[in-house]
DNA sequence: TTGGACTACGTGAACGTTCACGTGGTCCGC
DNA sequence: GCGGACCACGTGAACGTTCACGTAGTCCAA
């Protein structure tokens, strides 16, 4: 009985009655210090009834003096849990993702579900990563997922995943977007200005970019639209060096279309310091339409997608999904969200 | 019983042996299906010693088949479970507030936490609301909590919580800012260029921005220095429309300081729009240092934070409080970061 | 005085894991 | 052919709640 002994000690020693970072208390801790059952702490701390007043302020303010709060393991394990979805995210610190980021929390809180954000791309992660992390922890997964959603899925075995931007049906569900539409809109406008040299500044992540640039190309290939394809990282520094590149080259772009709005900035500002006026000179393109674009100068002409629908449509996929109102893998479990040509200054 | 009649039909129909969303399967059933006992799945499972390579492989089939994931729940119970910590934040649509988050998000996943993100901003939220719905979630919290940190502390009970930019001592760590500090560079450095008549475009947040404002009053007064106060809402678009107003008023500033990036940048908007140039006639000066401020025109000077070491330190913090190597409201509990001046072209 | 309704409380069981043992078998050396 | 080591596997207990009961006690009406 030594070690027990000791145990013991320690908290007498360390703790008066709020006792320090011992194990935590437990309900039957409260309720022998208040010289009641278990039952009637979880009656008190619960708010139900059969319950005296008295008795319930008593427990009450005991609990809280002992700092016990119940065990969110032991409450799920026997009431079934509040649903909680994991939500993989390459980068946080490119603004479009918090911003899909934020509709997803706002339509997974209005469900009373919560949210577990893990970001793979801090270090040089795989969403693969995120998903081995985040599989123990949650009910279901939301995430930008190429390219590998097929194995995150059997991270996950039956419980449901939304993957967004990914090839369909190998993920239970999944939102995809109309690249073929979107550059329809974008090189149709940029034409229609008077662009001939049309540079798409692409980022070469795999199966979605995959399908970006595949659908420009053919886009313009069909409209006998010149268009040459540069690969950058996502991020406006890389663009802007890219693009300072570019135009340093022999032959200068009139029209700019970029894989999204961060690489759209980066290519403003390299334009900007090489004396190029956009639109006049050079029209730029965006794609996203993140709040970002209406701060710059000129401010930025993109491919806009309503966020607030996107992390919306993903929580009620998954919502349809969890419930058994939609089929995994089947028809309704498949959006496909179109871009919106919204024109500001930039081209 | 039509309707549950149609449920069952559909529960045969659709789903064969990987029944569809009945209660998932538990150890018992793999153990079962498999002819073994718990401990075998749980060996097989988790890669233990003990069992044979085809055993293991068997079972690891099954559970795969049947969709098994162990229940984080029970999991917890037994285990002492992984700790998660929760990240109230007000708005993830002003940057400056995923770079933090990510930067906890960073902290956290390095020591094997992990992270339940709650906006309460994008309703009309508290950050009691968030607390409210994290506490039961979560054990530990990080978060900008004012104006209420002490009923967080509340209802979190014993576990710690570090609260960004609050009084100290209520919650048991935090971290705050010195905003004379701040004040003091810019306010400096605006003088030193000439500026005469300074605006501070302030925001209406509770706590933490009485502080700034107050700090900064206070250093612009004992320095002599010609300060104006306004307020705004913290957005670009809403600082925008104040900063238009105030120079299409009869005393036109020469200077502003602006509470944060987001709002700086909408003053840069406005000025842009009444043909003010910046720096030659007002200068602008944000505070956080997101990386927003280098893709505008001209590119933000700010007093900027080290977000990294921002996020680094909450979690530093908590992981001291958690091990108990830092005591809950003890002097090492509480630690304040100074802003530094980036030079750029705005001011 | 019985008996029913109500109040305030207590008790066994269950949730799904893992941990610490316990057990039966095989193989080997002496 | 016997003790011991080792392997593959099984069993009771425990984690901390809540749920569904069960049980005294009180009050009031018949």
């Amino acid at each position: 009985t030594g070690y027990v002994q000791h145990r013991l000690d320690l908290r007498l020693m360390t703790s008066r009655s709020p006792n320090p970072r011992g194990p935590r208390a437990t309900i039957l801790d409260v309720a022998a210090a208040a010289g009641v059952s278990r039952q009637t702490v979880t009656r008190a701390m619960n708010d139900m009834a059969g319950i005296s007043a008295e008795t319930r302020e008593r427990v009450q303010k005991l609990a809280a003096e002992m700092g016990y709060s119940p065990s969110r393991f032991a409450k799920g394990l026997v009431q079934g849990a509040r649903i909680s979805v994991g939500l993989a995210i390459p980068d946080l610190s490119n603004p479009y993702f918090p911003a899909f980021a934020s509709s997803v929390v706002e339509a997974a809180t209005e469900r009373g579900w919560n949210v577990v954000v893990d970001d793979y791309g801090h270090g040089t992660g795989s969403p693969l990563d995120a998903a081995a992390r985040l599989a123990p922890q949650v009910d279901a997964l939301i995430g930008y997922l190429a390219p590998h959603p097929d194995q995150v899925q059997a991270l996950m075995g039956r419980r449901p995943v939304v993957a967004l931007d990914s090839p369909e049906a190998v993920t239970a569900g999944g939102i995809s977007f109309d690249y073929r539409h979107a550059a329809q809109l974008a090189l149709t406008h940029l034409v229609s200005r008077g662009c001939r040299s049309i540079v798409f500044l692409d980022s070469d992540q795999g199966g979605p970019a995959g399908s970006r640039s595949a659908a420009t190309a053919a886009v313009a290939a069909e409209a006998g639209i010149d268009l040459v394809r540069h690969q950058a990282h996502p991020s406006a520094a890389e663009a802007k060096a890219a693009v300072a590149l570019i135009v340093a080259g022999d032959r200068r772009p009139d029209g700019i279309l970029a894989f999204n709005d961060l690489m759209a900035a980066g290519a403003l500002k390299a334009l900007q310091e090489s004396a190029i006026s956009v639109p006049k000179d050079c029209a730029v393109i965006g794609m996203d339409g993140i709040p970002l674009g209406e701060l710059l100068t000129p401010e930025l002409t993109t491919l806009s997608l309503d966020l607030r629908a996107v992390g919306r449509a993903a929580v009620g996929l998954l919502d349809g999904l969890l419930t058994g109102a939609i089929q995994d893998r089947g028809p309704e479990a498949h959006l496909t969200l179109q871009h919106q040509l919204v024109l500001r200054q930039s081209a």
